[in-house]
DNA sequence: GTCTATAGCTCGATAGAC
DNA sequence: GTCTATCGAGCTATAGAC
């Protein structure tokens, strides 16, 4: 049996995604887990307080969620693909909600809410740090590894952002396998690293 | 002199944009075109007109500015590459406020706005079918034209999702350098067209 | 810990004078 | 066309009984 201010984040964290934190009340979320509002601000004084308690679940999530490919993964570019995966896995997530991690910051930064915006930048930078770690491990530098991460990180939000106003799964599947394609081709190589997309051994050529 | 009506929907147009719309209200709409709001209520009697004309005269201006862009590009490829230089020429407010129409339709999905997701998505398929056209005339046959458009759409609108959140200005010069790199692989070529990024005299190879 | 009741505010929207 | 005045609903947040 959980607590109740388990219940409540719980609720909150699935609200927020749903209809984003501004759209979502106090009653509504109160609601969700049949307490009362007062009930409700025994445990959080603050819309902001609830916010925070969100954004630490979530980053304790992730933090989880990324340790578990990193032990699931064999090789670094396994774990890549891991990342890559969870748009097809939470596919239609997606295409009703967005990306939960990509509209929290969006929404932040609209309503000027600093806390929040650092919050939800941070969650972001846990699977920018991770990706870069791990292209790392396939032998690039350090700024081109982190420039393949925040590539690929760009790219899955996009992914996520065209999916959520076209609910197309067709344009899921395909840049699915053109990210795979993508990664595929980013493979460990000595000499100086690749700065585009086209793979080392076609540049010049 | 332009109208107050046109005042209002020119004020509603740049707060939806920095605020969002929910986050933005009446009051503060009339106190930047500095009338009353019972003034306001003149023109527009619910929230929903207001929004309807904003959607209205961003897909008028979008539509010149493809326009626009056709006239001036000679090849289709400089009209692409058009297309991918707004993300370094609105640099700035990107990083403040995101894409103004990535953003508009995230949010209207969150609030379950049935019409303002559907004019917002409107407005991101005037891009997609404009360079879905581009892609065309560069040889490329009609689905692999549409996947080819998705994929730079889907790629901009990424890429402005984190220069929002990370607010790099190195980052955005990155990606837009590389994306006019993948252009150039995009060729048109006779035979099976590519269906990945790889450069198809290399496929098999 | 949980509840009811309500203060204090802002919202979208309306009515009517000028 | 523009204004002031105001409504009812919904919000965050507080106070106090149990």
């Amino acid at each position: 049996m959980p607590t109740t201010r388990d219940q409540i984040v719980d609720a909150a964290d699935q609200l927020f995604y749903e209809q984003g934190f501004e759209h979502t009340s106090f009653a509504h979320i109160a609601d969700a887990v049949r307490i009362s509002r007062g009930n409700f601000y025994y445990h959080f004084k603050t819309k902001d307080e609830i916010l925070d308690a969100v954004i630490a679940a979530r980053m304790e999530r992730t933090r989880q969620m990324l340790a578990q490919w990193a032990q699931q993964g064999d090789t670094p570019q396994a774990r890549i693909a891991a990342f890559i995966d969870i748009l097809a896995r939470n596919r239609d997530k997606i295409m009703r909600h967005g990306c939960p991690v990509g509209t929290l910051c969006a929404e932040m930064a609209k309503l000027g809410h600093a806390a929040g915006q650092e919050g939800a930048n941070q969650i972001l930078a846990l699977f920018g740090d991770w990706l870069a770690r791990q292209f790392g491990q396939m032998g690039h530098r350090k700024p081109q590894a982190r420039a393949l991460a925040l590539h690929l990180l760009a790219r899955s939000q996009g992914v996520a952002t065209l999916t959520n106003a076209f609910q197309d799964p067709a344009f899921v599947r395909h840049e699915v396998a053109q990210m795979h394609a993508w990664l595929a081709q980013q493979g460990a190589e000595p000499g100086p690293p690749a700065t585009t997309n086209t793979p080392p051994s076609r540049r010049k050529a």
